[in-house]
DNA sequence: ATCCTACGTCAACAACCGTTGACTCTCGGG
DNA sequence: CCCGAGAGTCAACGGTTGTTGACGTAGGAT
């Protein structure tokens, strides 16, 4: 057993390493997407050697897992006012893209590797989304699926032609125009009647 | 001169070599992005050496150029019915992305490729698209650049959600399905007054 | 002070990439 | 028949990639 204390948080001194290189590889897929960004890239930038990427984190793949984790910290949609909740929705996910851009990294990587990350995405956005949305339409999950696969639809559209695409006149536009715009949108999905 | 009959179409040998390497480099850049798809590859796929791309297309570079050069086919909008403007664009593009997987490719490329095809990109819908449209706003090029960004958005977003993420709940969705839903949407950017 | 463990480095591997130049084969025109 | 040009093959290059194993080293518990 070896004790040592036997504390279950210990300090490692590899902890800060790890963090950098985390840290280091988040921004080289953001800006490069999977393919592009390299482990000995990485390394440099965490002025680190290449191998202990791959004794921390055993695989490029297993480091890209961890660094495009993601949380999208949904509100709860059953404690939004109904009539207003694609313009929150749609405001709430422009905020978090504004700042963080580990969605877009995300995305680049889905798309361009395939199998890999696209079911990451799908995991995100089926299962964080889809199951958010959830509470709004009860047991119908049939319903819940169609409208919120719609709603993904519009939203993954802005982030692409706005973040990755970076079309002018999506750039352009004001967070705030977006929502005028766009949260209608959304907000049909969820709440009209069928067409 | 050297005539040799001086015909200005002079059917090669290495005509249908050619052929066969640009149906294959769709194909293997459609499947796998730029960086993914390798002159190996393709080689293999049209039965030659790779030593063939080279001499005839020069450089991958220049062989994605020609493989991915791409046409919407897009309607003059000013001959359809206003009020159904949305529901014939989104059913059009429906129709040609269903049978027709080109786009998809640029997509892909563009995402991986970073500047290479992403202004390719950029050149078919800022152009295309734009100027299609542009007609329907007479001279006011800001406004109708911001509802070509906006309707481009919801486009891409389906191409993204349907053909390269493949989620379920939006490859579910039958074509018309999505022309019902989608088209309103697309119908409010053009033509809707602003929020 | 000493030892053991974890931290970190270094050099190399095998695979794959785009690209090149020299080579052989095949024809069609003189 | 010849022969030269185009079609196609082959092997190799220089470079980069993810990954590995052997090697040194610092640091805290004993």
């Amino acid at each position: 057993m070896t004790a040592t204390e036997e504390t279950p948080v210990r300090r490692r001194r590899s902890d800060a390493t790890k963090a950098a290189i985390l840290d280091a590889a988040r921004e080289r897929f953001i800006a490069e997407g999977y393919e592009g960004a390299t482990i000995r890239g990485i390394a440099a930038d965490a002025h680190i050697d290449p191998a202990m990427v791959m004794r921390y984190f055993g695989s490029k793949e297993k480091l890209f897992a961890l660094a495009a984790s993601y949380d999208l910290h949904l509100p709860d949609f059953t404690t939004l006012p109904r009539e207003r909740l694609g313009e929150s929705i749609m405001r709430h996910l422009l905020n978090l893209w504004e700042s963080d851009r580990t969605l877009v990294a995300l995305l680049r990587t889905a798309v361009s590797n395939e199998e890999a990350a696209a079911e990451r995405v799908r995991e995100i956005w089926s299962g964080q989304v889809l199951t958010g949305l959830g509470k709004l339409f009860g047991d119908d999950r049939e319903l819940a699926a169609r409208r919120a696969g719609l709603v993904v639809t519009q939203l993954l559209g802005v982030v692409l032609c706005r973040y990755v695409l970076r079309l002018p006149p999506v750039v352009d536009l004001e967070p705030e125009e977006i929502v005028a715009w766009v949260g209608p949108t959304v907000q049909r999905y969820l709440t009209a009647g069928e067409p």
